[in-house]
DNA sequence: CTGAAAGCGCTAACAC
DNA sequence: GTGTTAGCGCTTTCAG
């Protein structure tokens, strides 16, 4: 006989041995079928018999084994979140909605190993993403990690992907870089400033690249010569660095354009430490409206970029591909905003 | 024969037919254990077997499900991180760490359903927790959730506990908040502050009533009178608003404590907005050490929290449960240290 | 309303 | 080197 096999009679030697189906049942001196019944909150069972299994699960601490059910079902209930950077806020507040949102819709979420890109082609006969315990993948790519079939990523699961070059052949979500980029540089160019420096976040960053993109032609579009762009690290260090350097040159510009909020608290305190003051000397503007920029001193204009928007997205539609809806590669771009606080003023005389 | 039973054989209808390990062997002729040795890279298999298994996993884009070998093993290779709040600094440093320490240990790490404490009593017959696919939790308590036994957590998995009353029952990792409110308040008072207002966290929140009581403490033992204690909710918009009201009254004191660098980021807001100037006129002191604090203007004193060190410990911790060390319900408290910066200065002429 | 049988995909143990 | 058998804990199917 199988049943109660288990070790449950537990030694102190033996500590972490877990009561299966089978332990109730004899406990309770039903069939295994019939605890299942009760676990799965099903109907058809005598309220007595309900009772009694109910008193042995609890005896013996009983709980279902996902990993049985897993096997039986072919899902797992959960979806994976892969980065290859987590540290950064956005990447963090996307995981954030993702998580709400999958729990909402009873899922889990796993955060998958962070491969180290330059890694990749040493992959296996087969990726290792794929044999995770998950349904389904959202990949935030940040940055060019060479092509993703090297990833091993495309054969199975469904997949969603945030943050990225937008011409990739799959399910696609994102923040509209370029909108945000220009709705920005308008509310530069609407308050007078021709003289724009635009700093940018780390050249392998996609949506660093295409904010700097828009920049180049929106000035182009405006008939202004765009300034070469200065390349920050998303870090606030980066941007007061860079605007040290800047503004210890010949012609301060009369507005800076920051790839990030960080930066641009950089940027204040550049201008700050000159004795120059904001907007009066320089105009600032963000990107992405973090909690703080309505403290940062003076209050940051800055583009409202909606990270719960695109992980409420990204899940929900990675979850309709997990339950078999057809794949349409949508594309969706979730849009911007900008809000106008104390940082930007009208452009200085020349 | 049960073998390439599972629908492989793949109508169009039938899209996301996984082939398994029988699939494989009779692709390649040869048995499922054989496949397995080659899936799981032992080497007693002749290589033009292996290669023959091989050829036939890429034709058939065979991945091994994980949830069969969990069930084998018994094991998931996965820890469960729990908070009943993802959204702050602190915790998100927190699952960073252990994200990285743990996929170190080539474990996943699995985000679980944040629970809205209020419904913790209606949990049925048993824990939602434990039936997770989780060798093991991190649970990051924060604040007040009832009873751990509610929780309906400590029956059968290993458990750190971060962030807690440090009295309870368990493994427990924190960050040290007492030595670290007292050093920020030693400096301030070696400044020559007397008259040093602290804001703290949510009152419900653990390691904010730690760094209050300290600075309770701290100021009786020095024979100063401590303010009431302002308390806000960590945004630093609570800050700024809290300290809005404390300078609009009689005494602005010389120096305020704030329990995180963002309500720091608002009260030096509040103190430029009056003209006012830091440190000339008042001193501040944050507590975190955020990325950005070197950037705030002026560059903010705080206390820098490691909670990289943190996580790491609870990862370690936790995986040597997972591996049957004993439990010898350690407490570690990580040290902090005070980081001087630009925000504090001697006390101003009274 | 309850039970028995079978099998999900994999691997440990044991043949040969 | 390779195959066979059995069983991890659960649920689906079919009998009673």
């Amino acid at each position: 006989m199988t049943y109660a096999s288990n070790g449950l009679s537990g030694h102190a030697s033996q500590p972490r041995a877990r009561a299966s189906i089978n332990d109730v049942a004899v406990h309770a001196g039903v069939s295994a079928q019939t605890v299942s019944r009760v676990a799965n909150g099903q109907t058809n069972v005598r309220p007595t018999t309900r009772d009694k299994v109910l008193a042995s699960m609890q005896a013996l601490g009983y709980r279902p084994n996902s990993a049985a059910r897993n096997l039986k079902s072919g899902r797992f209930r959960s979806i994976g979140f892969v980065t290859f950077n987590l540290a950064t806020l956005g990447n963090e507040r996307t995981l954030n909605a993702v998580a709400e949102a999958s729990e909402a819709a009873g899922y889990t979420t796993t955060l998958l190993p962070v491969i180290d890109p330059t890694q990749l082609d040493v992959a296996g006969a087969f990726g290792r993403l794929e044999e995770q315990a998950v349904d389904g993948i959202i990949l935030v790519m940040s940055s060019e990690v060479g092509s993703l079939d090297e990833l091993g990523i495309t054969a199975g699961l469904p997949l969603v992907i945030v943050d990225s070059d937008a011409n990739l052949p799959y399910t696609i979500v994102d923040t509209d870089q370029e909108q945000g980029a220009k709705i920005a540089l308008q509310h530069l160019l609407d308050l007078g400033h021709r003289d724009i420096v635009h700093i940018s976040g780390p050249a392998d960053s996609f949506s660093s690249r295409r904010r700097a993109d828009a920049y180049r032609q929106t000035m182009a579009d405006a008939n202004l010569p765009a300034r070469p762009v200065l390349v920050g690290d998303w870090r606030a260090a980066s941007g007061l660095a860079l605007a040290r350097e800047l503004f210890a040159a010949e012609n301060p510009p009369t507005a800076v354009f920051a790839s990030n909020d960080q930066m641009a608290l950089g940027v204040m305190h550049a201008i700050h430490e000159r004795g120059w003051t904001v907007p009066g000397d320089i105009s600032v503007v963000g990107f992405d409206d973090t909690e703080e920029a309505e403290v940062y001193w003076p209050a940051l204009t800055t583009v409202h970029q909606n990270f719960d928007q695109v992980g409420r997205h990204a899940t929900t539609l990675l979850l309709s591909l997990i339950d078999g809806e057809p794949n349409t590669k949508e594309k969706i771009l979730i849009t911007t905003r900008l809000v106008v606080r104390d940082s930007t003023g009208p452009v200085r005389p020349a």
